[in-house]
DNA sequence: AACCTGACTTCGG
DNA sequence: TCCGAAGCCAGGT
């Protein structure tokens, strides 16, 4: 393990595929800290505008979208309709069908 | 160095 | 089922 936390969930986020979806509680697991999701979030702020990051499949573990109205929710929600995530009426994700299920 | 904040998570009422 | 409080970790001020 020589490399950084932060270096192990850039890794992560770039293999989530398209059309999928993970949470952030599941993304800091699997770099190896299941309580570093907050972690998770300053990364995709570090690296969402330098790195090609798809940010925009990054969720809260309830399938919904954290972001506040007019500051990227639109947008993510947006993003991830035309890969083909779908949303109930509730503004929630299908996690039984979208959650990416690491190798 | 101390304090504050954040795209979280989980538990209890 | 919904809301509030507490817990965690790292980076920024």
């Amino acid at each position: 393990m020589t490399k950084s936390f932060h270096q192990r969930a850039l890794e992560i986020i770039k293999q989530i595929p398209r059309g999928k979806v993970a949470t952030y509680g599941q993304i800091a697991a699997l770099a190896g800290n299941p309580r570093a999701a907050r972690q998770v979030v300053r990364i995709l702020h570090s690296s969402s505008g330098k790195e090609k990051l798809p940010w925009h499949r990054v969720i809260n573990s309830q399938g919904r979208i954290s972001l506040k109205p007019n500051h990227g929710y639109e947008l993510q929600k947006a993003l991830l309709a035309k890969e083909g995530v779908e949303f109930d009426h509730q503004d929630t994700v299908d996690l039984a069908c979208h959650l990416w299920l690491s190798p």
